[in-house]
DNA sequence: GGTCACATGTAAAGTGTTACATGATTCC
DNA sequence: GGAATCATGTAACACTTTACATGTGACC
């Protein structure tokens, strides 16, 4: 992630950070702790090069591609991807949610809702925004999100529904 | 999630990998790794009770909720849910991807479009057999997996046909 | 006898988050 | 002066996977 950051342009772990909160978060997220030693440690093995850039009195550390970290990228951009990983425990919740439970089900569907929609307006408020991107597949990515979203939307509303209008002896 | 496989029915920590590896797999997965220590550290807490339970000289120990570790899961069944956490790698290559390197971005694409069709599968032929499942809930989160999957289905065949259909400059 | 499924476990390595610490600059 | 943002970093902890180790039982 790191280095496919830094080919977009060279960049300091500060602004990597913030790239990454506000692009690939949503699939791959990453923490300080995570970027500063790895920097360090691509850096020692060649991949990347640091050069202080400092603004005023403030460090700042702006670190580069080599060429042999593109060779590594771009290897690693032609490896067919691992499978998805996924830790969803809204869901986990409901599948353990007995039907004698139904309030806190539709409890849980609501707070997923809420969450989903959230998310799903973010990425819509950014869309118009984002066909101004250098690169098309940045554009693809977010519409997979929108579109990945929305299905979930559309699949929590009928789960709502069926639940409120199941049948009466259910209802009590 | 133990506490939860083992409302279902006490089972012994080979059993709770098995029902993992069949149900809740594909958003919340777990190994043996965690599953044993964590047995134990539960048994600790007096959340759980375990008893020996073997077949033939083969040691076997089942598992049970105790009472406290009923009210425990309750508890957590009725938290609203963290968000979800996604990895997903392909969506990742994808986005470093140039317009430049289409070739690439349509091999991964279509890497991701060979997994996701086989997870669906998956799901799909669980299905049946899945209605007649105790509790509705479980059929209600194996339908949001489909949906999920046939709308990551429909996307990337899109993204597909998009990218061979285009002209070699980009496409917005 | 060999292979596979049953069954439990540990050690090491790898991955990731959280909280904290430090200090500069900008803006009110 | 105080708060927010820029900027870097570490330490502790939590989580997870992988690989290994051990032994039984069923089936061919």
């Amino acid at each position: 992630m790191i280095l496919g950051m830094l080919r977009i342009k060279p960049m300091s772990g500060y602004e990597i950070k913030q790239a990454v909160d506000q692009s690939t978060r949503f699939f791959w997220a990453a923490s300080y702790g995570q970027i500063y030693p790895e920097l360090r440690r691509l850096e020692r093995e060649g991949l990347i090069k640091g050069e202080p850039s400092p603004r005023g009195a403030r460090r700042r550390n702006v670190y580069t591609l080599t060429p042999k970290g593109e060779e590594v990228l771009l290897a690693w951009l032609q490896e067919p991807p691992a499978p998805p990983e996924l830790r969803f425990e809204g869901l986990l919740k409901l599948f353990f949610l007995r039907d004698d439970e139904r309030e806190t089900a539709l409890a849980q569907l609501q707070s997923m809702r809420r969450q989903n929609s959230a998310a799903l307006g973010r990425l819509q408020e950014i869309e118009p925004a984002a066909r101004e991107l250098p690169q098309g597949s940045q554009l693809l990515v977010l519409r997979s999100g929108i579109a990945a979203l929305q299905a979930v939307e559309g699949w929590l509303e009928q789960a709502e529904h069926r639940l409120t209008d199941a049948p009466i002896e259910a209802r009590r």
